[in-house]
DNA sequence: ATGAATGCAAAGGTTTTGCACCCCC
DNA sequence: GGGGGTGCAAAACCTTTGCATTCAT
């Protein structure tokens, strides 16, 4: 249990950690919180106890769930949640932008991710499921010039790609 | 009901066909049909007269459906065929290498397509819901570089762009 | 006080599973 | 003839919805 005086901590599938989606700070979660109320009283709607904790679990979690996962940690953390509320404030954090939908994982679930205004795409490690984000001015530019060139205008994409580790690249031949 | 003396014919978004998925020829069909018997007699399972109804119909349709959509196909066109029998059917057919999950839809349905070598990229016109494919081989080289420098080895990707055909450009804003 | 939000339970929709019967080899 | 395949119905899952009650404002 001693701590590793090196900086570098590791992932369960052996990367280290960097550039996974990173756990917000204190202050941030006060932003968050005050845009969750800002938006609710502008909606006219209610800024309850269920909603922040709600959205404070999937802040702290800093990084990629699914709806029934998150159903799951609600459950275990605050028992009185029914699953209706969490899928329901699902809805209201998209809404008020602090939640987006961003991928689908390796077993086709929906996964959610904190909102920020930059684009990214992800990689999925495929040893032990954590998604990592890349983001490359070059395949965004190439894109949008085939799109363009097929005359579509684009609207969103998904670019997610699968893969090993190579840290763990002994582990698996194909 | 006269036909066009033009070559070109339109899909439902008002876009020319073309780049979509094609129907395959009567010879091609007996080569998947050869394809799925040998599978299965070196599996060990058995070429049923349901499992190629099922195959017949994915291969006419040409194109990309979901797996309820061929259910639907599937009750409309063969009434005795079970709902549980398509879906055992799919399993066996991608384990066959004649179908293949292709990406997921705007509403989050997976979608199959036939399998073939080449590697595509998706758009799915957010106004028909037909799905195009497209390649580009500098998109794939730099995101292979860029999975590669991150230190993942790519097992597979899926690139889907969200679009409007422009020739709809009217009837949407944002 | 009042209207929105919640919890529960029931309903919906999709996919999987158990089992008796059937049919391909 | 025997083992895998099928159809049916039930179960399993995940998500949504209806409704009486609670709670934020």
């Amino acid at each position: 249990m001693s701590k590793s005086s090196t900086p570098i901590r590791f992932l369960p599938c052996g990367r280290p950690r960097g550039c996974e989606a990173k756990r917000p700070s204190e202050e941030l979660l006060e932003v968050w919180q005050n845009q969750l109320k800002s938006y609710l009283i502008s909606q006219g709607l209610k800024y309850t106890h269920q909603r922040w904790k709600i959205a404070e679990l999937i802040l702290m979690s800093g990084g990629h769930l699914d709806a029934q996962g998150l159903v799951e940690q609600v459950k275990k953390k605050h028992s009185g949640i029914g699953s209706a509320t969490v899928y329901r404030s699902i809805k209201v954090l998209c809404d008020a932008s602090i939640l987006k939908e961003s991928l689908t994982d390796a077993n086709g679930r929906v996964i959610y991710e904190l909102f920020d205004e930059g684009h990214h795409d992800h990689i999925v490690c495929l040893d032990c499921d954590e998604i990592f984000e890349f983001h490359d001015e070059k395949i965004e530019l190439q894109q949008s010039a085939v799109v363009k060139q097929l005359d579509f205008r684009e609207v969103r994409h998904r670019h997610v790609v699968y893969a090993h580790c190579s840290y763990r690249a002994e582990n698996s031949t194909q």
